[in-house]
DNA sequence: GAGGTGACTGCGA
DNA sequence: CTCGCAGCCACCT
């Protein structure tokens, strides 16, 4: 913990993501307890990228399964590509049948 | 120490 | 249905 290691939280999280799946960053704030920092996980990942640089943040979209941070996860369509290998369908920077791939750890890590 | 920003979300018109 | 606004909290300058 030390010092608001409310980053740490969400890589830890982020890390858990298994294979094929995604989630959304008001997923992983809500389970954090911190619904209202959406953002905070967003800007975590953009830390974790520089920092970390091995977190899958490209399984981490918006509530709407958009591929927001596409631009930021790093240099073309990465992000996008890295879905699609994982056999996600993305059209549009979207996320095809998203409910059927998201990820809630509130619900599959609060057993 | 204070101000500004942001990979978001939900509600209202 | 689509567009716009306000709330939220931690990090950065």
């Amino acid at each position: 913990m030390q010092t608001s290691s409310f980053y740490q939280n969400v890589y830890d999280v982020v890390k858990l993501i298994p294979f094929g799946r995604a989630t959304s960053y008001g997923a992983i704030a809500a389970y954090l307890g911190s619904k209202g920092s959406a953002r905070m996980v967003g800007y975590a990942m953009n830390n974790s990228i520089k920092t970390e640089a091995g977190i899958p943040a490209h399984r981490v979209v918006n509530r709407n399964g958009l591929l927001t941070g596409k631009f930021h996860f790093g240099i073309g369509d990465e992000m996008k590509n890295r879905l699609e290998n994982e056999g996600l369908v993305i059209i549009d920077n979207q996320i095809q049948n998203f409910n059927a791939v998201f990820w809630n750890p509130a619900t599959e890590l609060a057993l």
